[in-house]
RNA sequence: UCCGACUUAGCUCAGCGGUAGAGCAAUCGGCUGUUAACCGAUUGGUCGUUGGUUCGAAUCCGACAGUCGGAGCCA
């Protein structure tokens, strides 16, 4: 019995072969009076294979009725093609049809808008764009294994539903078996959580940090990827409900440590898929965005510029340039502000560190000048923040401090405190929002088309 | 959530007060070692929903919904 060969494989054979057998949908087909050319695509690469249907076939009258989207198998010779716009090309002495696409097969074949392909996310990897977005998105995800295993880091599994009902970093959804009809209820009036599932309120995650740093400070180096969630009503070209998050967190490291590890990283990450996703980025870089290529090469030659946000406020107001938002000490680094940094004034990838701390978060250890703290931002031009991350607060008391002035519920945080309290240890991580990152390798520009079923306010289909 | 734009055939759009059009797709036929093939014919729409103005609304006005873009929040 013959067994299956990817289409990928056959297209990367050496010399003709004698007999295969190929599976995958119909792309296109083209008759001719006595036989048919058919284009077929299995996702294993951007290429079809052509393949030449002979009215000899004995139900060619079958065949002649294929239609793009159409799944067959096609058993015949591999040949040195006759055309001139590829090597091989098989000619089929068998072709059995699993299953007609009719009519109404919404792909065509011609471009189609990317809204319109959401709403057919379930059919859209079988387009060009989307089959190759997908497979970059298997090695991103492979990649990042690669690189924290090679550097001895541990994958951590932090939960995904949690009672810590203030992480820092969004709204959250709210995970219950209660009946929203009908909930319990206190004498108060207010609802009995205590017969909740849990006992008590829970949530999704917004973050595995604070999980990932107590296994951080036993293992040494670890890191997560996993689903995150988020509830906020964020209705923008990079913000997603439910999101992948890589959070790498280090033992006796410290800022610097930090900014060392997301450079290697993303530069690691950039470099692989250039190197194994090259027909993959070559149709980004012919239909998405021209200068992807150089976008990428330029991550990989040159290292990141670094300065504090001091140093960043000072250069948009020595710039000359008018914002919006006029840049002061103080306010948070805006869209537009993270974009002239990165796209127009350095060029390249940035990292931003030292942030005062009234607008950061309460983990992010507080630096001697007793103003900031040891945080950083990597900006990428057309994206803007990739990763934020920071040296986190070891010190019991001003961590204590942090919890009660961000105005939290200690008591949800004792075992956090813990970590400090049973040998503390100087550590640092951050995060690195994988959506983002696919957004940057593929030139894609908006993030629900980097992730299989995107889920954003108003849009859970498929 | 705020600001703005958009919503007409399967897709991309035109029409902007007098009763709906193109290209592509699809279907049928022809032709050709073709390459998002080509040529011809055919099919296809209660113009997002809902109220109003008007003799008459796809077209003007309001509300609602959705989509997209920008902002905020952040990854």
């Amino acid at each position: 019995m013959l067994k299956r060969t990817k289409i990928i494989d056959v297209l990367n054979a050496d010399q003709p072969m004698a007999e295969v057998l190929v599976k995958g949908w119909v792309k296109t087909k083209r008759d001719a009076k006595d036989f048919s050319f058919i284009e077929l695509n299995d996702g294993s690469c951007l290429k079809n294979i052509q393949i030449i249907a002979n009215n000899t076939l004995k139900n060619y009258n079958d065949v002649k009725k294929l239609t793009t989207g159409s799944s067959i198998a096609v058993t015949g010779a591999l040949i040195e093609s006759a055309g001139g716009k590829q090597k091989f090309e098989i000619k089929a002495g068998n072709i059995e049809i699993y299953g007609i696409a009719p009519e109404d097969y919404p792909l065509q074949k011609k471009g189609m808008s990317d809204e319109f392909l959401r709403t057919i996310a379930h059919l859209r990897p079988r387009t060009n764009k989307y089959g190759a977005a997908f497979r970059v998105r298997s090695r991103l995800s492979y990649a990042i294994h690669n690189f924290f295993q090679s550097r001895g880091f541990v994958y951590v599994h932090t939960p995904l539903i949690t009672a810590s009902d203030c992480e820092g970093a969004g709204e959250m959804f709210q995970v219950t078996t209660l009946d929203l009809k009908n909930p319990p209820k206190l004498p108060n009036g207010e609802i009995d959580y205590g017969k909740d599932f849990f006992g008590k309120e829970a949530r999704l995650t917004v973050s595995g940090q604070l999980n990932g740093e107590m296994y951080a400070c036993a293992l040494g180096n670890i890191y997560t990827f996993g689903p995150t969630f988020r509830a906020e009503n964020s209705n923008t070209q990079r913000h997603a409900a439910e999101f992948w998050m890589i959070e790498p967190e280090m033992a006796f490291a410290d800022i610097y440590d930090d900014m060392d590890l997301a450079e290697d990283m993303v530069r690691y990450l950039v470099k692989d898929i250039m190197e194994n996703c090259a027909d993959d980025i070559e149709l980004f870089a012919k239909f998405i965005d021209p200068t992807l290529k150089d976008t990428l090469q330029n991550i990989i030659d040159n290292g990141f510029a670094r300065i504090t946000y001091t140093e960043a406020i000072e250069i948009m107001q020595k710039s000359g340039k008018k914002f919006e938002y006029t840049p002061e000490y103080g306010i948070d680094l805006q869209t537009e502000h993270e974009r002239f940094l990165a796209e127009e004034h350095f060029k390249r990838p940035v990292i931003v560190r030292d942030y005062p701390k009234e607008i950061k978060a309460f983990y992010m250890r507080l630096n001697d000048d007793g103003k900031t703290v040891a945080a950083m931002d990597v900006l990428v031009p057309r994206i803007g923040e990739l990763i934020g991350g920071s040296q986190r607060e070891e010190r019991y008391e001003l961590l204590q401090k942090r919890i009660v002035e961000s105005g939290m519920d200690i008591a949800n945080y004792d075992w956090y405190l813990d970590s400090r309290k049973y040998g503390t240890v100087p550590h640092a991580g951050f995060g690195l929002g994988f959506e983002r990152m696919m957004m940057l390798v593929t030139g894609i520009a908006n993030i629900r088309d980097t992730i299989p079923f995107p889920r954003t306010p108003k849009s859970i289909g498929f």
